[in-house]
DNA sequence: TTTCATACTTGTAATTATTACAAATAGATG
DNA sequence: CATCTATTTGTAATAATTACAAGTATGAAA
């Protein structure tokens, strides 16, 4: 895998201190956090970034296909730092976002009824293995 | 199919006359209106209903299963009167959502990776028929 | 290295979507 | 008809996001 200094000069982008910041955190998890969640644990380091940034940089990001944005059902915006497309499982008790890589989708047809499929989002809702032993 | 009285007595909604008008509105058009669009038509009509109504009455009629709410990416919430699990298309130009009656999802499956699945919402993303051609 | 132009960041204000809430209204029941 | 309760309405509050202008950092050129 490349670094992420070089993932950005491939698209261009310049390395910013709080870009690289906020791809780090980002790369750390794997829990899909939303803006805020980024904001509250950057600020503590870098006390001046501005959520301002984050919602910036998260726009460029997606945009260059550097990090993906989910948006479930009732959740907001969340986002992660994969880019091959994967599926998505939220538990509705406790609010995890779960990847699910082994889903295999049936609609990854390049054309459906005559529309062109660009893109395919499939998200599962229910309960969580911890959630559902209660 | 039973009148719109029927089920909502059968669930134990007052029929009143805003709620009627809300859902023979949405259940004559196929194209996912959303709080504003459903507000802009039926004001026309009805001058003084509020758009506190509308979210209120949507909110009853997705908690009794009467309509399916669509969160798809930057669209904000969109109303669907058809309640059969079935997929949407987004068209990423022109806006329209399409519903997808045939395509069959393979993650119908009740368990995956050992969480409970209750529900599976399927977004392809795209261009439409008419705005391909181009 | 200084200078300059440009890109990036920040804070604030504006916008949009949604919810909370209290007062007014309508509808059902006795 | 009188009363009780559910519903609707308007307004205010909240939350998420975008717009924008001013300040700051960065890189290139001299």
């Amino acid at each position: 895998m490349k670094s992420l200094q070089e993932r950005f000069e491939d698209k261009g982008i310049r390395p910013s201190q709080q870009r690289l910041r906020i791809m780090k955190y980002l790369e750390g998890r794997h829990d899909h956090p939303s803006v805020d969640m980024i904001y509250d644990a950057l600020v503590r380091e870098m006390p001046t970034i501005s959520k301002t940034t984050i919602y910036n940089t998260l726009r460029l990001m997606v945009e260059k296909a550097l990090v993906a944005d989910l948006t479930i059902s009732g959740q907001g915006v969340r986002y992660d730092p994969v880019t091959e497309p994967h599926s998505h499982f939220l538990c509705r008790k406790c609010g995890q976002v779960i990847d699910l890589e082994d889903i295999e989708c049936p609609c990854l047809k390049k054309e459906v009824q005559g529309n062109k499929v660009e893109e395919v989002r499939v998200y599962l809702i229910g309960l969580c293995k911890k959630c559902h032993r209660r």
